[in-house]
DNA sequence: AAGAGTAATGTAAGCGCTTACATTGCACAA
DNA sequence: TTGTGCAATGTAAGCGCTTACATTACTCTT
């Protein structure tokens, strides 16, 4: 895949009849250079099509203004409006912006930043905090500047810009257990690689556990589609002993749990209860509407960009950022069942 | 932002005791280099943290393997999965793809695809038909490689991979109206610099228009978020002549509607039909399940790639791609309500 | 044992750009 | 008139990499 024949600023000097540098001047220095030459230049510029080559004037340079942005994947509603808050932080100083997916693959992840490096990206946002022995020697051995998101860890030697999602999903599960659910069935997201999936697992069987006469009758887990939330959840209503209250490791599972629960002609919340994890914004949509953990995903954006600007400028002392969670009840949780 | 003292090839060799040229041909010639050297260049290159710059491995072999694609936002489900196709293929064919937004501004779009260039992209995807005149002579002058998608128009002299959002609106509409319904209402999207939304909205208003004793009694424009939807529905719904179907330019607007509508204590489909576009998970989930009409987007993107792959390479005679789109029938459509 | 062939490596030019430094041509002061 | 200062422009080196060509040190062949 050559470049074909592009315009370099030779041509565009040659056409203008001026030096290379005069051109390179009027491009980044336009009051150095004088009205005519500049003119001739602007006309050349555009008749040729020409846009300077990023590469070479990075090489010259030894400045790239862009930082990178690994996501597992683009199909998560999740991370699009963090992202896009993310940007926003970034253009107002004028960075840009490169954007990969890893698609949960830590070694693709690893690649990605490799990539992402090599093409001048001198910051990274990255999610989640599963990632390889290598990543992480690769990332310290180069002081890569970097902040972690969607997450939050105390005291480690990382920066992390986002929240407990251990703390939020046992948060959750005790306001279910308030209702006064004892047996809770829960259905998380893929763990593999995911120590956030991970986490909201964890935090509603500890929740449950730490609870005197509650149990968890059933944990499944399912990858981040409706239609595998729905068999989950077929799945654990198969079995004899019912839970009461379903706790999702996102909406999109919970979303598929609702469908699956109609399906069996159980009334929600009467029968059962279902609470998703995210509150994007099909949770206000379901019928009924979806009660879930919201995930302040625009401040997390926005947080970590001015974090990561700053460590990319090198400024000393720096911390992460805790955000809190939001437990947004809805109709889909209720009281407990009496027994019939 | 300085790219800080990165690790340079010669760094490598001065550690491998070799010369630059023996590393690079070790990096992408392997066999080429013995393998002593190998070994201690291997070492050399994990102990710095080494990355080649791309930037200058693109000046050097005038090769970037790199295409870009701009899509208007990454909040819309939609270019979503779309993109993660896309990608996959490009990535069979080791091509890398380089992500930008545009925020449905075509001054942004330009200077997306200006960057994109300039970092090297030798071929874009486009999305819609709306677009500067300065974008079109750019792409023009410059020979830049490039396919249009979302979208498809016959006889153009431009490369487009998608489908006839107007037919599509259009037959979805005489569904509509193949139920009986009269008075059509249409929420569309924000057509500012949206061809999509436009078509959608117009092939719609066309049907209804070709229909005997049918009328639009309402259009209005909303954008892409639930509560646009929910409010643009208030806003029909309150006045006099209601419709008893509406056309919703995509499935979140008519998310939104549908909650409207119950929040007036309409009931769906008997008062009142409403009808999606894009088909996105959201669509299935909702209370009663939405019909809407289904997009092809997986195989857009596949199709986008391997086009985009072979225009790239300056295959001759290559024509774009028409793919068909699916009225999927669920139970928010039903016949017009009998006169109570 | 001498020559030919080959594998491994080095040397140096050049990709498109920026920029320190040099040069030019002017207006103005003395 | 002759400097002096400044604005406009040019010259050329060098950023990190690849690669054609040159060199070296072998192993075989005869």
């Amino acid at each position: 895949m050559s470049m074909k024949a592009r315009p370099t600023l030779q041509d565009v000097a040659n056409l203008a009849g001026v030096s290379t540098a005069t051109v390179s001047r009027a491009l980044n220095d336009p009051d150095k250079v004088g009205q005519a030459a500049r003119d001739r230049i602007d006309n050349a510029i555009t008749a040729l099509g020409y846009t300077p080559n990023f590469g070479a004037r990075a090489l010259a340079t030894n400045q790239t203004n862009t930082v990178g942005a690994i996501i597992p994947t683009l199909s998560n509603a999740m991370f699009a409006s963090g992202i896009q808050a993310f940007q926003e932080v970034l253009s107002e100083a004028a960075v840009t912006l490169l954007i990969a997916t890893s698609g949960y693959d830590p070694e693709n992840e690893l690649r990605q930043i490799k990539s992402l490096v090599s093409r001048g990206a001198s910051g990274l946002l990255l999610i989640g905090n599963d990632r390889l022995d290598e990543t992480r020697k690769y990332l310290a051995t180069r002081r890569t500047p970097h902040v972690i998101s969607w997450c939050y860890h105390d005291g480690a030697d990382q920066l992390f810009v986002g929240f407990d999602n251990y703390a939020a999903a046992y948060d959750a599960t005790q306001r279910v257990l308030a209702n006064g659910h004892k047996r809770i069935g829960i259905i998380a997201g893929d763990c593999t690689s995911n120590d956030r999936a991970r986490a909201r697992r964890d935090g509603a069987i500890a929740a449950v556990g730490d609870a005197p006469d509650a149990q968890v009758v059933h944990v499944v887990q399912a990858p981040y589609r409706i239609d595998a939330g729905r068999q989950a959840c077929e799945e654990i209503l198969s079995f004899a002993n019912r839970p009461t209250a379903l706790i999702c490791g996102n909406d999109v599972l919970a979303a598929g749990a609702m469908i699956a629960a109609r399906g069996v002609n159980l009334n929600i919340p009467d029968d059962i209860s279902i609470v998703g994890f995210d509150d994007i914004g099909l949770a206000s949509v379901v019928t009924p509407p979806m009660t879930t953990v919201r995930v302040p995903q625009i401040e997390m954006g926005r947080a970590a960009a001015a974090l990561l600007l700053d460590v990319v400028a090198g400024k000393p002392d720096l911390s992460g950022v805790r955000l809190d969670t939001q437990f947004i009840e809805r109709g889909s949780l209720g009281p407990a069942p009496t027994k019939g």
